[in-house]
Formats: structure tokens, sequence, C-alpha cells
DNA sequence: CTTGACCTTCCACCCGCTGGATGGCCTATA
DNA sequence: TATAGGCCATCCAGCGGGTGGAAGGTCAAG
């Protein structure tokens, strides 16, 4: 396998940061084209694939669906694209976020505020359960 | 249907806020105890059954696991219950709470700085492309 | 010639539900 | 009494986004 012209599936994991399994879970259901095939029927890569792996896994990390991955992926490949739809993309995955966080906020100031209030010792009182059997207000 | 002691899973699921699905899934894997039956087999709840219910929905909608939900009803159950177990429980939720929450801040960032660097118009140039392509540091 | 590191496919599982298919039960109305 | 509807039952499949394992092919080194 080791020829110019391209490398096997772990390579392109290590070079992208996507796993083995993943890249193929996304062969699988369409997210990238099917790969070429070495002669043995091994998957073979070259550098723009792993550069677009590269693009799929930081997308992914910054939280966007494999759904808007796909949709940023086919910005990115368009070159006569407006830049407004990607920001349109941008923003309401920033506003999905900002719900997320806020939710997140207040389920964690409610649970730290009845951890505050609790003894935490060998007593069986405790405003969490309380709050968990009938909540105030 | 209409007698005196209990209630089927329909009005038991209108009660506590668990949907009937739901309630049997939850029966399914075990976080309740196989629900009791009428002649005619339909599940049959009482008053007790739906304070478990909605137990469990609160300590849900605080976005405790099924398996901490399961642990926080036996505490509940345990008269003898030391509160130091429910509050490390609480106190080990508030952390995972707050990782979670720095992590979406960071991200959310991120993404809203390389949105206002977009221009968001006709023009193929955008920052956030850009920085899937190839990261900035 | 064997070992071990790759690769292949396929299938099952994770979490926490949710929806649908198919059929039984019960009550009200025509 | 027949039927319509609204419950209920079970079982199976699927969501998102992978991950792990089994069974087997392929290759280079020792």
């Amino acid at each position: 396998m080791r020829v110019a012209d391209g490398m096997t599936i772990g390579e392109a994991a290590s070079r992208s940061g996507v796993p083995r399994k993943t890249i193929r879970f996304y062969e699988d259901i369409g997210l990238i084209e099917p790969a070429k095939r070495f002669a043995n029927r091994y998957r073979r890569y070259d550098g723009h694939d792993v550069q677009t792996l590269r693009f799929i896994h930081r997308a992914r990390n910054l939280g966007f669906s494999i759904g808007e991955v796909g949709e940023l992926l086919a910005l990115y490949r368009d070159r006569r694209r407006a830049s407004s739809d990607v920001k349109r993309l941008a923003l309401a995955h920033v506003e999905r976020l900002d719900r997320k966080i806020a939710e997140l906020t207040a389920v964690r100031n409610t649970i730290a505020d009845l951890a505050r209030r609790c003894r935490g010792d060998h007593r069986p009182e405790c405003p969490i359960i309380e709050e968990l059997e009938a909540p105030a207000k």
C-alpha cells in the first residue's frame, strides 16, 4: 500500500482527525462521496479528501449537525457562494447555542442552590429530594 | 375502567407529565416496577405511582440521567438516607453542567466572532468557511 | 510460514425516547 | 345489535451520531 497515489483509510483518519469508523459512517450516510478503491478494494484517499475530512471535523467540533455540515460543505465547494448563506447558518447555530446555554445555566443554578441548602451530613433531610418530591412555587 | 381503585396509563401520564410511551419505556428498562394490572390487562396506577412518576419527571427535567434518577429514587424511598449521598449526586451534576456550559460558551463565542467578521453579502469571501478550511492558530 | 497490522463487511449497541402497525377492550350512539 | 371512537396492549423500527466487535481478506517483515 506504499503507493504514491493515495493513502488508506487509517492514514486519512490520522491526518484528518476523523476516526476510520466515522469516515465509513459518513460515506454510508452520504455526507462524503464513496471513496475510490485500490486494486485490493481498500479505500483510497488523497490530500483533497483529507482536507474535506478536516473541514468536516472542525465543523462538527463547532457543534454543527451533520445536516448543517453537508450544507457548509456545499457552500465550501461553491466558488460562487454568497457569504450571507454561510452567515445565516452560523447565526442560526449561535441562537441555538444561546438557548441551550441559557437552559443549562438555569438548571445548573437551580441544582446548585438546592445543594447549597442541603447540609450533606448523615441525616436524611434534604431540600433536593424535597424539591423533586414537590417543587416549591 | 371507571373504577375507584386506580387509573389507567393515560391518566397517570396526564397527571404526572410523563408520556404513556415513556412510562412503558421506564418499566421496560426497570426504572419503575412493572405496573399492576386490571382484569383486562391494562396497567393500573395509583396516586403513589403518580407521585413517583412526577419525581422522575422533575429529575429528568433537571438533566439527571436515567441512571442517576434511579439512584435518586432509591434515596427518595430510603428514610434512613444520608443527605450527603444526595448532595454528592447533585454536585457531580453541577460540575458536569459547568463543563458543558463552558464548552458551549467557547464554541458559541468562536462562531459569533467569525459571523461578526463575515460581511454576509452576495460575495463568497467568508471567514467562517476559511476557519473551517484551515483554522487560525 | 507465520505473525501482526492493516483493511473489508456486517451487525449490534449506546441514550432516551418516539412513532407506527396491528389488534383487543370498552362505551356511546344510531 | 352493530358500529364508531377512543382507549389500551405488544412488538418493531428509527432518530442522531457514532462505537465496538466478529469474521475474514491482504500485505510486509521476520
